[in-house]
RNA sequence: GUCUUGUUAGCUCAGCUGGUAGAGCACGUCACUUUUAAUGAUGUGGCCGAUGGUUCGAAUCCAUCACAGGACACCA
């Protein structure tokens, strides 16, 4: 039975007596009429006043009680609402006749949400109080609350009963106050810079715009499966052959991937598409939003993530191959063609797999010996065509294309280019992914001939980046996980969790 | 997927080389009208994640499983 536990037992058991009493342990008859945040602003003159009080001052507050100090006739209670904790003076003279003894001190306790109106005062102690003269129980908690000082630690039960977690740590809901604040000035800065937000769908025919495996679920009316999208991109430069020239998208993508510190099944990114422009343009506005995030969200330009410290005023830029020497310290001789590169690798003890290509391989030496390295904000550009198969070739030199990574802290924040807006060459690489498909490459791309035919119409050149929204939470918050930034993150059934279990069956 | 570390009271954790379970907080009772994790006294609270094995005897040793944390691999 869920409510088998003695605690909560005796929890029920004092609601059925506040009942029987006459007060409603769920009533609906909220009064309130001040935040916490307020009262404290509001009142903080007291301290400086003669009598330290003013009974003038009359406040109706709310909030979860979180510590209760009883002291024989009177008592401090503590009680939190959204905007902060405030300390309620409770003495037995003030309050109706009986109530303290019989209903106060019996049935009220933490983890109760309550209302207490009173005056403002300042305690021998110097904290800005509030002087009760009434004290109302809006809800019971039933369940008690974890310990008061060590909280609750344990991870999977913070991840799993996430109301617990933000009822224990302050510090936890500051990280989804800034993750909101964060997609809502996005969409802001976005915005104003002339995008228009669009809607494109969560369920595909075929699943494009990435290689990754997908969710599949079923259409009942139609008798068909649809799949939850991988990525928002080819609806999306749709709307720019449309004529929409600049539109962006702020939603979540599914992944039927592993999980683990960096990688969540659904996860949160912005796209966005901007005709007429480059990636090179992409450079400068994505400076400009970075400056426009830490301006607004009151940021150092020095901001600490674990043990190393980002520099957000030092913004690189790095073509891929010039970083394999200058940051990753390979030699320049090792970096050209592939025998080298792998004689090289090999001298590392790093193995790798047969018949990769020379871009392949570039690619190969970055992520082992430049990635990591790169701490303060550095796009790197001239992607390898081998590794870029949606981006858009320099029409200065062929093996390269128009495209950068943004990376920070070690890690890729950020991915951009100028579209591939030829419609042969569309076709062509779609083709090629086939073929890969077809000799077992399972991540391939789908063959989309109605997203070739619309660039078929002719796309304006255009240039789209997304941002990873969750990665780059975990790095304004100085977070190590994405369960952290994820109100409710991905998590197995438990064992003998029935409902749950059927699922699995089915 | 691999390796590794966990899982003991509502919560945070002890429990050594096997001898039928302990603390703090919380909760109950008592005292206490300015406390700050209030204090003092006293009491209740456990299928030691699950299943098997070894043993006279298992929270403890072994195996399998479940879930979680971390690392690695995968995710161009």
């Amino acid at each position: 039975m869920i409510f088998d536990n003695k605690f909560i037992q005796q929890r029920i058991e004092k609601a059925k007596l506040l009942k029987e009493a006459g007060f409603n342990p769920y009533t609906n008859e909220s009064k309130r009429n001040c935040s916490i945040e307020k009262y404290l602003n509001v009142n903080s003159d007291i301290a400086e006043s003669e009598e330290k009080r003013d009974e003038n001052r009359h406040y109706i507050v709310s909030g979860r009680i979180k510590l209760l100090r009883i002291m024989g006739k009177a008592s401090f209670v503590k009680i939190e609402d959204e905007s902060g904790m405030l300390q309620i003076y409770v003495a037995r003279d003030n309050l109706p006749e009986g109530f303290y003894n019989t209903m106060f001190k019996k049935n009220i306790e933490v983890g109760d949400i309550i209302e207490v109106a009173g005056f403002p005062f300042v305690t021998g102690q110097g904290e800005l109080s509030l002087h009760a003269d009434s004290l109302t129980l809006l809800t019971k908690a039933i369940s008690p609350l974890p310990e008061k000082f060590h909280g609750i630690t344990d991870k999977e039960i913070r991840y799993r009963k996430r109301y617990l977690d933000l009822i224990m740590n302050a510090e936890v809901r500051k990280t989804f106050q800034t993750r909101s604040k964060v997609i809502s000035l996005t969409r802001r800065f976005f915005e104003d810079k002339g995008f228009l937000e669009v809607e494109t769908p969560m369920m595909h025919p075929i699943a494009g715009g990435a290689n990754a495996k997908p969710f599949v679920t079923h259409h009942n009316a139609l008798g068909i499966d649809r799949f939850l999208r991988i990525a928002p991109e080819l609806y999306l430069k749709r709307l720019i052959v449309g004529g929409f020239e600049a539109v962006f998208e702020i939603n979540r993508n599914f992944r039927n991937e592993g999980m683990d510190t960096t990688h969540n099944p659904e996860f949160t990114s912005i796209e966005f598409y901007w005709a007429y422009k480059t990636y090179k343009d992409l450079i400068e506005i994505t400076k400009e939003y970075f400056q426009y995030l830490f301006e607004h969200l009151n940021l150092p330009t020095m901001l600490p993530y674990g043990d190393i410290e980002v520099n957000f005023a030092n913004f690189q830029e790095i073509p891929l191959i010039e970083s394999l020497t200058t940051v990753g310290g390979v030699p320049a001789e090792s970096c050209n063609d592939k025998e080298s590169i792998i004689a090289y690798l090999n001298s590392k003890n790093i193995t790798v797999k047969p018949g990769m290509n020379l871009g392949q391989l570039q690619g190969e030496l970055f992520d082992e010996f430049v990635e990591e390295k790169l701490i303060d904000p550095t796009f790197i550009t001239e992607y390898p065509v081998e590794i870029s198969p949606l981006a858009r070739r320099s029409d200065e030199n062929p093996a390269i294309t128009e495209r950068f990574e943004l990376f920070i802290a070690g890690r890729e924040i950020a991915n951009a280019f100028s579209e591939l807006n030829d419609p042969i060459d569309q076709l062509e690489r779609f083709e090629g992914q086939m073929a890969a498909k077809d000799s077992g490459d399972d991540e391939a791309h789908e063959m989309d001939s109605d997203f070739v035919e619309a660039l078929s119409y002719g796309m304006a050149p255009t240039a789209g980046q997304g941002i990873g929204i969750d990665r780059l939470v975990m790095l304004l918050t100085n977070e190590h996980s994405i369960r952290d930034v994820l109100l409710f993150p991905a998590m197995k059934p438990l064992n003998g969790d029935e409902a749950e279990m059927q699922t699995e069956e089915n």
